[in-house]
DNA sequence: TTGTACGCGTTATCAA
DNA sequence: TTGATAACGCGTACAA
């Protein structure tokens, strides 16, 4: 795939391929009229530089490794393009490998890119607290930016909104609609940390307001059987919390199957605000996360990190609430 | 990030680097002890090797690119986590680039990958046909595969399905549900040639039933102007047939802002099977094709170029209609 | 301002 | 079965 190399240019152009070489990366003092024989045999030669030949000299690959949950998931496509838009601005490409939301493929593809040499790592991990791969890299100094993920740890550097305040706003908003009994779809804790986090946010910020706890339903587990066994007893909730929108969309299809009307019936909220949520009919309630901006900021900040000019950071970014139409007044 | 080396492996273990390299690549005989030995000295200094040095020497680097128009579509997000599957079961990772559907940008990404280092490609262009840079591929013999674009070069590989045959069969639908007046709302060819096919393929097949020419709606043009001026016409079309599911959703949510009804004013067909299309309310009409599959076939197709072993291949995949609920028999 | 020569980590050839 | 060493393409210290 690449055969030229500088040695070539550097003969065509007439000069030492060190000028070739000089010339290239703007180091160094290069005539005027050697640094148009040089550009005139780069032309002819459509000649580029190998990357891997210079990787492996200055041991900068100039690649960011990026680990997700899933590609399929909009919100991280969406943080994706953010990640992929400045990282391309500043020269770097991406490497982008998936854990399928098993949290046991993560050490893996975390290995494979470290092996192949990447500069840093955007990381969203499934689970913060105690992690050892975590731990690993930072006593080996690897540069990496969480996305999503939280932590309090402040040697580590995160980009994130407030997920407790954003999901004690959910519960307030259900509240001001008179809602009474409500039920919580997440994802189990080796999954998403963030799936707990709002969970916990939510409920008890129900709980402090007098209310009973709220009914949880794993959504990972059947979760059509599960609702149709909660909506066919008779004290069922009235107001669902979703701990993503992607499990939102799950669900409101289900309830439509069973033939239980959202808004009318029942309020589901979601959390996350993919495009496709504002397609839907009716449209989902939801927290609209700036996940192409969250991309973006994390890529600035572990560049900050590989060129050494910048501390770790917490980045908590701004959310919206969406209050659309899949939520509405009870009926009393 | 990488400090060592199979260098301190050879200490370690007290053998040559060239006998460590020949045991990690099973290259050539080794000792059982010696073997024994070279293993403890990986697993204690938890060594992994230079992919970088590995690739300057082999002129290989396990990596293959992809260029697609976006990542946020999730038809192409399905596709690349099928490439993923199959390409980490071969050691295989992917880098993966955006045109951002700016075909001028194709150029550019490609040299970057190329420049890379990439043991081959995976492309899905704006318009395969008279394309200066696949020519240039061809002519480097750079093995690379299309994905979703067709072509009728002999020397080429591609994944797609039958786009003509799939745009006929919806005509068709149409045309049994007794619409007579149609739409089409696609992507301008130097965004999409798989768009103008498909408008092609529909038109024609309207046209031959001695029904008049679709109305044609160019969807990256003011996308609502267009749709609220042909709609207070009187002689609207009752049946849109939109070239994507993206476009299609977007029009749907337009037309319910317009107050028009689907399907009960309007039939809307989509194109390419996205999850969330199942989703929506009313569950969208479309061709469902096996985009996950697709990567996984493009990949192998790719794989069998890069290691010589296989010629170029023509792969048509079949897809499914399916016929949902934005679509409907006209009323009389 | 330019050229020579070394070394980055690896694989592969050759000799032992 | 093993070891010494050249080479991959590049950047850079040093010499000219």
């Amino acid at each position: 795939l690449q055969e030229l190399t500088i040695k070539d240019v550097s003969t065509v152009a007439g000069v030492s391929i060190a000028t070739v070489s000089r010339h290239i990366n703007k180091t160094g003092k290069v005539a005027d009229d050697t640094a148009l024989k040089i550009d005139n045999a780069i032309e002819e030669l459509n000649f580029r530089p190998n990357i891997v030949g210079r990787a492996l000299r200055t041991g900068k690959t100039k690649s960011i490794g990026i680990v997700i949950p899933s590609i399929s998931n909009p919100v991280f496509a969406d943080a994706l393009n953010g990640v992929q838009l400045v990282a391309k601005e500043n020269n770097y490409i991406t490497i982008i490998t998936t854990t399928e939301y098993n949290s046991s493929n993560e050490e893996q593809v975390i290995q494979t890119l470290l092996s192949n040499g990447v500069d840093g790592l955007i990381l969203t991990v499934s689970n913060e607290k105690n992690n050892k791969l975590l731990s690993k890299l930072d006593k080996e100094h690897i540069p990496y930016v969480l996305l999503y993920n939280k932590t309090d740890n402040k040697n580590r550097s995160f980009v994130s909104i407030d997920n407790k305040k954003a999901s004690q706003d959910i519960a307030k908003t259900l509240i001001k609609l008179g809602h009474k009994k409500f039920g919580i779809i997440g994802l189990p804790i080796h999954i998403s940390d963030r799936s707990l986090i709002r969970r916990e946010a939510f409920s008890n910020c129900i709980k402090q307001n007098g209310l009973e706890k709220p009914f949880e339903i794993d959504a990972t587990h059947n979760l059509e059987n599960q609702l149709l066994e909660l909506y066919q007893s008779k004290k069922y909730p009235t107001a669902l919390f979703c701990s993503n929108d992607a499990i939102a969309l799950h669900v409101i299809q289900v309830l439509r199957n069973l033939n239980i009307k959202v808004p009318d019936d029942v309020s589901v909220f979601g959390f996350d605000g993919i495009h496709l949520s504002n397609f839907i009919n009716p449209i989902l309630s939801t927290v609209m996360q700036p996940s192409t901006k969250m991309g973006e900021e994390a890529f600035k900040q572990l560049l900050k990190l590989i060129t050494h000019d910048g501390a770790h950071q917490a980045i908590v970014l701004p959310y919206e609430l969406r209050i659309a139409e899949t939520t509405k007044q009870i009926k009393h």
